[in-house]
DNA sequence: TACTCCTGTCATCGA
DNA sequence: GTTCGATGACAGGAG
C-alpha cells in the first residue's frame, strides 16, 4: 500500500476532474447554471430591483475577445483557455563513551535486546538523540563498561569462564611476559596496528614501541581486560568501568564486511526483534526511506528531498519549514484570485513535485478547488490555459464564454437564452444590472482606487447606486481575499505536511545510521576481543606457562605501549579513571 | 438526515 | 479617517 495506490488514486482524481471539467465546458455550463434555486431565491430578494432592469447588455465582452482569439471562456469564472486540449494527458551507544552503566542497557535495549517488543520509533529517535548528545559531550568517557554489560548472548562475555577473585601475583612484571609468535595475526588490526614491529621472537613487553602513539591516541591508557572481560572476571562490580575508548577502531571497519552482516543477523545475535529488523532492512532496500512510519503520514507525500518550503507569500506558520525551499508551494499560495500568472508556477510545481510523484497533494489540491480555473493550472496539461481572474464576469462575456448547451440553442428561444444568461450572473451582477450601474462589476472590483473614483466621477450616480457599487467592490475584493487566504492556508498545511515527511525521512535515515553504527561497533568488539585473546594467549611467563586471564590483563599505557599487569591493579586503575569524569562533572 | 466540503459574505484587525 | 488585505466565523448549497 502507499505509493502505487495513492498515485493511482491521485491520477484517477485528476482524470475525473478532467472529465468533469470538459463536460462542464462542453455543456457551456457555468457554475451558476447548477445553482438555479439559489438564483431564484436571490431573484426574489432583489425582485424590486429587477422590476426595472434592462434586458439588453451594455457590458463589454471579454468572452467575445477570447472567442476571437480562439479561446474558450469558462463560464464559471471567466477563465480563458484554448479550444484544443493536448492530445494526451495522460550504539554507538556503547561506542559513545562514558555512558553510566545503568544507562547502557537503556540505550542498547531498543535495538539490541528483545525486551522492548514494539519497535517504538519515538523511543528510537530519543535514543538516537541521546546518543548524539553523548557523543558530543562525553567523548572522553569510557566505553569499556559496555562490554561489562554485554548481554548474556554476547560472545564477549562468554569467552572467559575463570572464577573471579583468583589470587593475583602482583609480582609479575611485564618484563617477565613473553610473547609468542603472533605477528601474522595482527593483520586484523588497522594499519596503525599492523605497523607495530612485533617480532615473533620478541619476548618482552611492551608490545608496542613507545614511539608509536597511534594506539595511545586511540585507546588511551586503556585496560584492555576491561574491554573484553565480563565484570565478574574483573573481580569487580559493574562500577569497574574502564577508561575511554572513543571509537578507536573506526579504521578497522570494512565496508564490505559490514554489508555482509544483515540486520536479520543483528536481530538474531542481539535479540533485535526480527520484525523490527526486517522493517529496517526494508528501509535499507528502499530508496524512498518512507516505509518507516509512513502510515502515520497525514498526506503520505513523497516529495523529493528538500522539497519542503516556506510560503513566500505569507504564511508565517510555514516559516518553520526546512531550509531547502522550492517555489512550488508558494506558487500555490499566490496563484488564483489575485491574478498572478501561473505558468511558471505550474512549471515549478512540475519540477518540484511531478518528478517525484506528487500526486496525492496534487489531487487533494485540485479536488478542493478545481472549480476555480486559476487552480486548474495545477494540472500540467492545462498550464497553457490563460488565466483570467476576472471576478463576476460581465454578461456579455458570459454570452460568448458560456454558450448554452446545443440543445438549449436548438430550442432556440431568446427567452431561454436570456434566462440562461440571467442565471449566469452573480447576485451583485443582478443588483448592478437592476440598479443600472453603467460599468461592469469587474471594473468596480479591480480598478485601482484612483481610477475607480475617477470612474465614479464620470457618471451621475444616485446614492443607492454608489452604495451598491461600494458594496460590490468590497464584496468582490473580500471574495478574492478569502480565496487567497484559503489557498494560503492550504499551502501552509501542505508545507507542514512536507515538513513532516522530511522529518520522517531524516528520522528513518538516522535510525538506519544508528543500526549501522551498532553493527560496526559489534564487529569492532569482536575483532578487538579476538586480538586480545590472541595476544594474551601467546604471552608466556618465565616458565613458559600462559598467564591466567583471571590474574592478568593487558592494558594500554599512556605512552602507547601495551602492558601486562595484574588484574587487581588494572581494576584499581579502571575505577580511578572512572571517577575522574564524574569529578569533572561536579 | 447528518455530515463534510466548498464558497460567499460579514466583521474585525492591523498596516 | 480611509482604504485595503488578511482572517475568523458563519451560512448556505451540494454531494
Amino acid at each position: 500500500m502507499g505509493w502505487e495506490s495513492r498515485l493511482t488514486a491521485a491520477s484517477a482524481d485528476i482524470d475525473l476532474i478532467d472529465i468533469l471539467w470538459r463536460q462542464d465546458i462542453d455543456l457551456g455550463a457555468g457554475r451558476e447554471i447548477f445553482d438555479y434555486s439559489h438564483r431564484l431565491k436571490e431573484q426574489d430578494v432583489d425582485k424590486e430591483l429587477q422590476d426595472g432592469a434592462e434586458q439588453e447588455d451594455t457590458w463589454p465582452g471579454e468572452g467575445a475577445e477570447a472567442l476571437a482569439q480562439n479561446l474558450l471562456v469558462d463560464g464559471e469564472t471567466g477563465e480563458s483557455f484554448p479550444a484544443q486540449f493536448p492530445a494526451d494527458i495522460s550504539s554507538i551507544t556503547e561506542a559513545v563513551p562514558s555512558e553510566p552503566p545503568g544507562l547502557q542497557n537503556n540505550l542498547l535495549s531498543p535495538l539490541l535486546t528483545g525486551t522492548e517488543s514494539p519497535f517504538d520509533l519515538e523511543q528510537q529517535w530519543q535514543d538516537l538523540m541521546s546518543i548524539m548528545e553523548m557523543q558530543a559531550m562525553e567523548v572522553n568517557s569510557s566505553t569499556s563498561e559496555i562490554l561489562y554489560n554485554a548481554p548474556p548472548g554476547d560472545p564477549l562475555s562468554t569467552n572467559y569462564s575463570l572464577a573471579p577473585n583468583t589470587p593475583i601475583n602482583q609480582n609479575v612484571s611485564l618484563h617477565q611476559a613473553s610473547l609468542g609468535g603472533c605477528s601474522q595475526d595482527f593483520s586484523l588490526f588497522s594499519p596503525e596496528v599492523e605497523s607495530l614491529p612485533v617480532a615473533s621472537g620478541s619476548t618482552l613487553l611492551p608490545l608496542v614501541p613507545s614511539n608509536s602513539t597511534s594506539l595511545n591516541s586511540t585507546f588511551g591508557s586503556t585496560n584492555l581486560a576491561g574491554l573484553f572481560f565480563p565484570p565478574q572476571l574483573n573481580g569487580t562490580a559493574n562500577d569497574t568501568a574502564g577508561p575511554e575508548l572513543p571509537d578507536p577502531l573506526g579504521g578497522l571497519l570494512d565496508e564490505a564486511m559490514l554489508d555482509e552482516i544483515s540486520l536479520m543477523d543483528l536481530a538474531i545475535e542481539e535479540g533485535f526483534n526480527p520484525v523490527q529488523a526486517s522493517q529496517l532492512e526494508e528501509e535499507f532496500d528502499s530508496d524512498s526511506g518512507l516505509s518507516l512510519d509512513s502510515s502515520h503520514s497525514p498526506s503520505s507525500l513523497s516529495s523529493s528531498e528538500g522539497s519542503s518550503s516556506s510560503s513566500s507569500s505569507s504564511s508565517s506558520s510555514s516559516s518553520s519549514s526546512s531550509s531547502a525551499s522550492s517555489s512550488a508551494s508558494s506558487s500555490f499560495s499566490e496563484e488564483g484570485a489575485v491574478g498572478y500568472s501561473s505558468d511558471s508556477e505550474t512549471l515549478d510545481l512540475e519540477e518540484a513535485e511531478g518528478a517525484v510523484g506528487y500526486q496525492p497533494e496534487y489531487s487533494k489540491f485540485c479536488r478542493m478547488s478545481y472549480q476555480d480555473p486559476s487552480q486548474l493550472s495545477c494540472l500540467p496539461y492545462l498550464e497553457h490555459v490563460g488565466h483570467n481572474h476576472t471576478y463576476n464576469m460581465a454578461p456579455s462575456a458570459l454570452d460568448a464564454a458560456d454558450l448554452p448547451p446545443p440543445g438549449a440553442l436548438k430550442k432556440g428561444s431568446k427567452e431561454k437564452q436570456a434566462d440562461f444568461l440571467d442565471k449566469q450572473m452573480s447576485r451583485d451582477e443582478h443588483r448592478a444590472r437592476a440598479m443600472k450601474i453603467p460599468f461592469t462589476n469587474d471594473k468596480i472590483i479591480n480598478l485601482p482606487v484612483e481610477e475607480f473614483n475617477e470612474l465614479l466621477s464620470k457618471y451621475q450616480l444616485s446614492e443607492a447606486q454608489l452604495s451598491l457599487i461600494r458594496d460590490i467592490r468590497r464584496r468582490g475584493k473580500n471574495k478574492m481575499a478569502a480565496q487567497n487566504c484559503r489557498k494560503r492556508k492550504l499551502d501552509t498545511i501542505l508545507n507542514l505536511e512536507r515538513d513532516v515527511e522530511d522529518l520522517q525521512r531524516d528520522k528513518a535515515r538516522l535510525l538506519r545510521e544508528k543500526v549501522e553504527f551498532l553493527r560496526s561497533l559489534r564487529q569492532m568488539k569482536q575483532k578487538v576481543q579476538s586480538l586480545y585473546q590472541e595476544v594474551f594467549g601467546r604471552l608466556r611467563d618465565e616458565n613458559g606457562r600462559p598467564y591466567s586471564p583471571s590474574q592478568y590483563a593487558l592494558q594500554y599505557a599512556g605512552d602507547g605501549s601495551v602492558l601486562l599487569i595484574p588484574r587487581t591493579l588494572a581494576d584499581q586503575q579502571a575505577r580511578r579513571q572512572e571517577r575522574k569524569p564524574k569529578d569533572r562533572r561536579k
